[in-house]
DNA sequence: TGTAACTTGTGAATGAATTCACATAGTCCG
DNA sequence: CGGACTATGTGAATTCATTCACAAGTTACA
């Protein structure tokens, strides 16, 4: 009877949501909480308790009147639905500044992403061994990301070569693309093509700081 | 006439629009485009044109009927409502793989985030040049921050120490904060807080790829 | 077993963001 | 200089997301 055959759409803004509930599920399994209320769990990332709720009540339903939401069954379940309870094979291709510190960054592995090729097209790095991954050469990426049946590729090149090597990885039968160069690339339909953008939540920052400083004027 | 006393609320996301705008024009501005329509900037961020209208509408009316927007005037504009028209003075709290990266983050500098303090608490660190700026032990946080008049600190360090870290920050006066540690702080309601979590697009990647499946299942 | 206290799950109500659609104003060129 | 064309700016309509509010299920404990 789990069958969801009704398929409502689900939100970007919900996805996003149930990174954030499985990351405090995560501290919470570990701290060995049992069960956890809506209520609380909205407290951990300043939301309503109504939109938890609503959220989860998306995928079926795992809570017990009364008691809360089980933990550990809760956080197993967002991973199923986030796909986070299988290995994921990524590749970086860039690695200057982002890109290398990107290949070293835990929270990925941790949460079943694996990096386990490098490409770049500096001599000098190429062949070079990267937090223990060879890295290869970026004439080789279409054959490399076929050959090792890569699944999601990581772009972190200048934003003038982006759309080159977006097509390539394109072609290569890549589906999945999380872009750090600051440029929109244009891929088609059936490719899920993200952006990282950093200096936008920094610009946001700016912004509010701003703005904020026209209402705090009397402070002073 | 061009007051806006009338301040009504700009949402999130005309905001995040706003830099796409930025990043586009300054393109543009580049290129020697001297004007561009409301399609033509919608068309480079996969947005609509009453999208984009609606949102520079906001702020004053910049366009020319018939014409379109003039590209460097529109953009001077943007940078002034992002607060990009200044130089803003940011420390950098942590320095190991993500700080480091961004340290050299050039996007940074060229919207006006200068990147001048650098503290950490690693011994081996403290002292070293990095990029040019100098480790300070993150011992001395609140006073650097202080003397040196900080706008805004971006914090990448463990998970376990961000909170002592932030609070020393808050103390510090400084209220604009970017936060790359993966937990949710808390800090006053005057502080400005932003997180950017790099997992979260990665798992909204594998929820989109896990899906698509359900739906491509035809295939082969 | 009964009852008081909780908390979920969800339609309905509200609120917010996006898109529509068009009056208005300027451009361009013969 | 005039008419065809283009594109803005903005209320109104629509779509989408969040919050409300409450019936219904479960616990805890006397």
């Amino acid at each position: 009877m789990a069958e969801d055959n009704g398929k409502k759409k689900i939100s970007e803004s919900t996805i996003q949501r149930l990174s954030l509930y499985y990351r405090v599920l995560s501290i919470l399994e570990i701290e060995d909480v049992k069960t956890i209320s809506s209520k609380e769990l909205a407290k951990h990332e300043k939301l309503t308790p109504a939109q938890v709720r609503k959220d989860l009540s998306f995928f079926g339903s795992f809570g017990t009147r009364g008691l809360g939401y089980p933990v550990t069954e809760l956080k197993n379940r967002i991973a199923n639905i986030l796909g986070l309870d299988r290995e994921w094979k990524v590749a970086m291709v860039g690695v200057g500044n982002i890109g290398s510190a990107l290949v070293g960054y835990k929270e990925f592995q941790r949460h079943g992403f694996t990096i386990s090729m490098i490409f770049d097209n500096d001599q000098r790095k190429i062949g070079s061994n990267h937090k223990g991954i060879l890295v290869s050469d970026i004439a080789n990426l279409k054959e490399g990301l076929r050959e090792n049946n890569i699944d999601i590729v990581i772009i972190a090149v200048p934003a003038t070569v982006a759309q080159y090597i977006v097509d390539d990885i394109v072609e290569a039968g890549v589906s999945g693309i999380l872009n750090f160069a600051p440029i929109n690339l244009k891929v088609p339909e059936n490719i899920i093509l993200r952006n990282e953008n950093m200096s936008m939540e920094l610009e946001h920052i700016s912004f509010s700081l701003v703005n904020r400083e026209s209402i705090t004027e009397t402070k002073e």
